[in-house]
DNA sequence: GATTCGTTTCCATATTTCTAGAAATATCGA
DNA sequence: TCGATATTTCTAGAAATATGGAAACGAATC
């Protein structure tokens, strides 16, 4: 089985992403765009236990998905978007063999391209 | 905690893809396009067992992100590129807040958005 | 209707992942 | 330095997931 680099960064960010509490947290920091949101705010919108949230934040943060900057007592939290242009491009790589074929492919309907 | 219909959705399309061998497996299908491949075909490029492959197979159709016809004896599978989409909408919904930010979104490097 | 082929289901076992309380760590203000 | 605040690490038990051989199944061919 070939486990190359590439693989295993975007199994990394699928698994970071493949929970319950994770995918939440991920649309929120989503949502909150580049200023980010620190830990605390996300275990309180959420309500999650601290010691929770902590094992998935340090899956999010481990699955390359989003970045973390401290800020004082604060630990912020924000959604790395070229990572999810990585996985994309990975997941779709080669599509239809590199055939002119007319897969809608891209983050929102208007976004389609041919590959 | 709200599990509405749609995270639901999302989260079984991300766990099926969140496993080493089905992550194979789908990208597989996705070079493949339209024609799909059947389950014995995708056994042998990628050898995994048959009970393996076919518990990894009913995992991604559960996840909604391949389609299944049988042809014959054989049982043909093909990338789901729409139940892709969707699921990019979803993980990307309500970006920063509506906010016009800059984030870069799409599956390639020249698929950008405004946000 | 017996046989072969392609695939799935069943099963027990092995492994991974999730959970949240308690304790530890780091930062800041008084 | 002390106390309050924010977050992580440690822990072990519970729950979910993966594995592959054997048996069963359905569709085609003889």
């Amino acid at each position: 089985m070939e486990t190359n680099r590439q693989s295993r960064i975007a199994l990394s960010a699928l698994s970071a992403l493949a929970q319950e509490h994770r995918l939440e947290v991920f649309r929120l920091l989503v949502q909150a765009g580049p200023d980010g949101l620190a830990a605390g705010d996300i275990a309180e919108k959420l309500d999650i236990p601290s010691s929770s949230l902590s094992f998935h934040l340090s899956h999010l943060k481990q699955g390359g998905i989003v970045e973390v900057e401290r800020q004082g007592r604060s630990i912020i939290y924000r959604a790395d978007f070229s990572a999810m242009n990585g996985l994309m491009s990975y997941l779709l790589e080669n599509c239809c063999e590199g055939a002119g074929c007319n897969v809608a492919v891209g983050a929102e309907p208007h976004l389609e391209k041919e590959c």
